[in-house]
DNA sequence: AACGATAATGAAAATCATTTTCAATAATAA
DNA sequence: TTATTATTGAAAATGATTTTCATTATCGTT
């Protein structure tokens, strides 16, 4: 059954069509373990869908990320880059980033950790700064094996 | 004494003069307490320096960045922000940076414990991963007192 | 203190990622 | 099957940053 779970008659006033190259690009979102730029994207989806255009990429994806079935990554100046919640990767995870030649590792060991404390940090700081934490990045920026 | 420390003898080969626009960006970041964006560095220095270019200003702080001396923030789509490693803000801190209006809060409150996790974290991750860990980033979003 | 080599500068143009505009297309309710 | 209009794609616009290049100013040498 193509597109998010119920689309049909609970997408919840996000979209009011459900076509094709949406369905193409959270597809292949789903399928990859890559975390892909908009522009890889686009030049993955037109291989079999030449019709694609990039302005439609960019706002599938900023649809899907207000969904919540996304992550948008930015890790630097450059491209964003996007990864699905479900699918492939489906745990809590955070990132490695090669400064050297850009390579992404996902993590998700020890994590359990590093979300306690995570957990923590917000709770003391949503009270001591009376500021709503909604979300947090946790990134961590070095070499690669092959760039060391 | 103008400069980083022993600029005459010692800049490490990152330049080989210390001019105006240099002094005066470095200088304003020391001073400030706040997160500013290349434009609104080169507006503040044109208000007493109106030869100011704003091409001189991202070069300095791309330079300022290699030295060491100051962090580059991206935390979001839009301007990089800036922030002098030493002067008001010399201790390790990390931010919370409002989605609505754009406050950032600097935060070093119950930073030891994050510290020695992520400290943790790095040791595990570089053995497991191969990866040479040279920074890392933690940022929370959300929205602050004005704006939930 | 003035000179000279050249590093650094600033204005304008170029670039890159992303967003907006708008006429054409296609998904869905009737 | 048709009609409505949300969605699309191409092209233009935008915003942040980088590059180009002729001019300027720093600082080692005189």
């Amino acid at each position: 059954m193509p597109g998010p779970r119920n689309w049909r008659c609970g997408h919840q006033g996000y979209f009011s069509r459900w076509t094709v190259p949406r369905e193409a690009i959270l597809d292949l979102l789903k399928r990859t373990s890559k975390h892909m730029s908009a522009k890889e994207i686009y030049t993955a989806i037109y291989k079999f869908y030449p019709g694609i255009g990039l302005t439609t990429v960019y706002r599938t994806l900023d649809l899907l990320v207000r969904m919540g079935l996304i992550n948008k990554l930015i890790f630097g100046p450059g491209e964003s880059r996007y990864e699905s919640k479900s699918g492939e990767k489906k745990k809590t995870h955070y990132h490695f980033v090669c400064t050297e030649c850009g390579k992404i590792i996902d993590y998700d060991d020890f994590i359990d950790k590093d979300l306690e404390l995570i957990k923590r940090t917000e709770d003391i700081l949503s009270k001591k700064y009376d500021f709503k934490v909604l979300d947090h990045n946790l990134t961590f920026y070095g070499l690669c094996k092959n760039c060391k």
